[in-house]
RNA sequence: GGGGCGGUAGCUCAGCUGGAUAGAGCAUUCGCCUUCUAAGCGAACGGUCGUGGGUUCGAAUCCCACCCGCCUCACCA
């Protein structure tokens, strides 16, 4: 029985016709700690028993058995419940502390696997800011899940096939230096690229140019094969470095690629369903059923669409997988995109299309204009990583000039300001890209956890790294509670964050229990002679345990000095 | 025009399953390092919660209308 359920439990002995729902319900934690860690409001109750709320609340008071509380407190129309804070606390510290990794697991999710479609960026093409969101989001959803049980597994659907493709094969025939690409393949590749589709409005041949190379693409031609696979190659190189910086591994690379040869199985699905239907030229599905545009499944020159190939993505993953949820962790402006997948793949009568949930994120933009790398108007993610890990190096320099290793800590810390920066807000918010802002090292950011945990750590150390198994952990000073109060809250928080795919609850709960702690460390002088000494020590170690738990949630490092 | 998301302090945001004086960070001003790392702590300043109605004992939160911004609506992904 959870602190809850026990207040719960309370109410309804003094009050029998209550039903327990009902009050679980209408309980809740104040936000002031003056009133209490649990308050009931009368005012439900006002008018079937005909009397005020502030009468009700005061006879509740005088019947309610207040044994098992520090305290219980009529204030007006509320009814305040003070917990016992040396008892719960040694309670949480002890379960922290007993197994400090698998605090806050759960098993909601009992194995079940999960594919999580998260980065796919589009290969000949530098990694942008844009493509950050994609990667962090879905690297820490996947986190989360795998916390409560689920089996995630993580699949870059890489952007490698379409007729962009074609139209950067065009650009290489037409204007191609092989020494050039090898020397600086993304960056060279990039610029023919660019420079095809500024050109391609006075010139409109080279889009049926681009067109022509996709079919010949799709078609195995030789030629396109061979430049196809090179391209691919390279950027992949390039890319693994981004991933081994960020710290995420995947589960798979299969990207459009891949499904290539998996689309007539699902062409002739959809003919022997009766649901292509031609328009225009071009093979459509009829989604006027759903409240939606038609979906254009081959075009009139015969080549496939995305949604084709996502329609065989998701088949072969079901069937791969055999997952309970399938995530896709795609900008916000897909919105339609996934609505129309999961509409066809109903259609088709897979009954699975509900396990398909479009995780949408808001558009990152670059002085309020959308990022484009045909335009040029792209950050690229990796410079911003370097400039993040720069001004961390700097920091340590100024800072802890002795520190022993200082790359890899300024590394830890520069990357992490910048997830940590993409995740500490909602999923849904657009973000319009400011330097500044993403290298900020102060006040609510990724640091300021990493730097809470390394003073914890730095008290630690400086106490002998002690044991805290058999002490008595009870913690009765005030300023304790609060972090105390913090720590309890982890579990709930991370399921909430799970049934939300919300990383943002982890980020806040972080910089919450980071800041309670450093007012703690700010007012209580921690490795000062005092009869709770360990007690205080061992919730050091539960903060630094949880923060690190957290941090890791997000794919956040968090280092032991900084 | 249809659909989606958003509008809270100068800026960036939290709060939104209705509850007790609307919170935080940044910025500005001012305190705190002979004491566990000042990437920190504290204080001050700062708000018609887009507008107008409605529901309710109670609305930033729920409902309706309107205004503004962004995204999206068949041969890109």
């Amino acid at each position: 029985m959870n602190e809850k359920e026990q207040v719960a439990a309370a109410i309804l002995k003094a009050m029998p016709d209550l039903d327990k729902s009902t009050v679980m319900d209408r309980l809740e934690r104040p936000k002031d700690d003056k009133n209490g860690d649990y308050a009931l409001p009368t005012f439900f109750l006002a008018k079937q028993l005909h009397q005020a709320p502030q009468k009700i609340a005061a006879d509740l008071g005088s019947k309610i058995d207040q044994g098992s509380f520090d305290k219980v407190v009529v204030a007006g129309p509320y009814l305040n419940f003070f917990l016992k804070k040396g008892k719960v606390g040694a309670g949480v510290l002890e379960t922290i502390l007993n197994d400090p990794e698998h605090y806050g697991d759960a098993t909601l999710g009992n194995g079940a696997h999960v594919t999580i479609d998260l980065s796919s960026p589009n290969i000949a093409k530098p990694m942008g800011m844009g493509h950050l969101r994609s990667t962090v989001i879905g690297n820490a959803i996947a986190n989360i899940l795998a916390k409560v049980g689920y089996e995630p597994i993580r699949i870059n659907h890489l952007g490698d096939w379409g007729t962009q493709f074609g139209k950067l094969m065009a650009a290489y025939e037409m204007w191609g230096d092989e020494a050039a690409v090898k020397a600086d393949p993304i960056n060279t590749l990039q610029k023919y690229y660019v420079r095809i589709n500024t050109e391609a409005d006075t010139h409109p041949e080279y889009n049926d140019a681009g067109r022509e190379w996709f079919k010949k693409l799709e078609s195995g031609d030789k030629e396109a094969t061979r430049l196809w696979k090179w391209f691919r190659r390279e950027s992949l190189k390039r890319f693994m470095k981004i991933y081994k910086m960020l710290g995420v591994d995947f589960d798979s690379y299969n990207g459009e690629a891949f499904y290539n040869d998996k689309m007539d199985e699902i062409l002739h699905l959809l003919e022997d369903k009766g649901l292509l239907k031609e328009s225009r030229g071009a093979d459509i599905v009829d989604l006027s059923a759903y409240n939606l545009n038609p979906a254009l499944i081959r075009k009139s020159d015969g080549a496939t669409l995305y949604i084709t190939r996502d329609l065989a993505a998701a088949l072969f993953r079901k069937r791969m997988y055999g997952f309970k949820q399938s995530l896709y962790v795609v900008g916000a402006e897909q919105t339609n995109h996934f609505a129309q997948l999961k509409a066809v793949l109903s259609e088709m009568g897979f009954t699975w299309s509900k396990q398909i949930h479009h995780i949408p994120f808001g558009l990152m933009s670059l002085n309020g204009k959308k990022m484009s790398t045909r335009k040029g108007n792209i950050v690229q993610l990796e410079d911003v990583l370097n400039d993040s890990i720069k001004l961390a190096r700097q920091q340590i320099a100024e800072k802890n000039p002795d520190l022993a290793n200082a790359d890899e800590v300024a590394k830890q810390v520069g990357v992490g300001a910048v997830i940590f920066h993409d995740l500490k807000n909602e999923r849904t918010n657009a973000i319009d890209f400011k330097l500044e802002d993403v290298v900020k090292f102060e006040g609510e950011t990724g640091p300021y956890v990493q730097y809470a945990r390394a003073r914890a750590e730095s008290i630690l150390r400086k106490a002998g790294k002690p044991s805290f198994a058999g002490e008595d952990l009870t913690l009765d000073d005030a300023e304790a509670w609060p972090v105390i109060k913090q720590l309890g809250q982890f579990g709930e928080t991370i399921q909430r964050a799970a049934e939300n795919y919300d990383p943002s609850l982890i980020g806040k709960y972080a910089l919450a229990l980071a800041k309670l702690f450093n007012q703690y460390y700010a007012h209580v002088r921690i490795l000062d002679d005092h009869p709770q000494k360990t007690a205080r020590l061992a919730l050091v170690q539960a903060v630094s345990d949880v923060l690190k738990s957290s941090l890791l949630l997000l794919g956040v490092k968090a280092p032991d000095e900084m």
